[in-house]
DNA sequence: GGTAAGCCCGTACCCGGGTACCGGATGCAA
DNA sequence: TTGCATCCGGTACCCGGGTACGGGCTTACC
């Protein structure tokens, strides 16, 4: 006997994501095109599930789905898992830093105890940034 | 002679935004309707640049749209400002440490030395998360 | 063999935060 | 007065990551 087949709602119960959302990933290339059954069904080996789960593992590390497909294609192909692993650390330190900035800028804004901000951004004393952060404020 | 008003362009450059933006924020409910030429053509009282300012910084302090005109309006009538900092700053401190589980998980995997995620998956010693975080994987 | 649950595909919609394109009207200056 | 830049409104599109809907077929179980 073979190895046992899941159906679609199988495997997005045990991976914990929507049906709709396999088909989804199908189409952005992140699942391969699984076998089908006579009727069309299709029909997905178990792996399938671990995939998942490390797809949605990549994502919580803040890998974006395109990216997660480039860093299974590398696996399969490249070596590059470690030098994409290593890019992704720096760009979360870039975010920690901000965020980390953002919390102290918070932190001031309310110990200054601003009421208004329209008021507060005349004071002198208004701690909130105007300027501008110098890096990507497309992260916004 | 009354304050000097300025056009749409005029603001947006001042403020370091689109044109457009200027309309989809009066949408929003950011930015007043404000009162308008003979002709139709917008005029801003020189305050609006600040305005805008102040919207980009609180964008950068991580509010939302709806949530900096909930704020502006907060000002406007309540008292609300401080304590929705404190709530923002209650979630941006949940953030960053999402954030750096985020960074020390993609330590350890580095360190760890995964070359492919798939196998990686499938050994005992692989350090990503597959469980997922106890909390609002609706941020990643 | 019937019936209900599950799955098929295509398409459209959601959120957030804008940006782009269009034809037509205005503003301003030479 | 003419010419060009700018602005108008409306609508449509972009990204990312999905979710929902509708009509029709398959599968599974009794």
């Amino acid at each position: 006997m073979g190895e046992p087949e899941l159906r679609s709602g199988q495997v997005a119960d045990a991976a914990g994501v929507n049906v709709q959302t396999l088909r989804y990933y199908e189409r952005r290339g992140l699942l391969a095109a699984p076998r089908r059954s006579p009727g069309g069904h299709r029909l997905y080996p178990a792996e399938t599930v671990t995939l998942l789960r490390v797809v949605k593992a990549a994502q919580r590390l803040g890998f974006t789905l395109a990216e997660v497909a480039g860093l299974l294609a590398a696996g399969r192909h490249d070596a590059g898992l470690r030098t994409r692993a290593h890019d992704k650390l720096a760009e979360v330190e870039r975010r920690l830093a901000d965020l980390t900035a953002v919390r102290d800028t918070l932190r001031e804004a309310i110990s200054a105890g601003c009421d208004d901000l329209i008021t507060c951004a005349g004071s002198p004393r208004c701690p909130l940034p105007f300027a501008g952060s110098d890096h990507d404020p497309a992260t916004v």
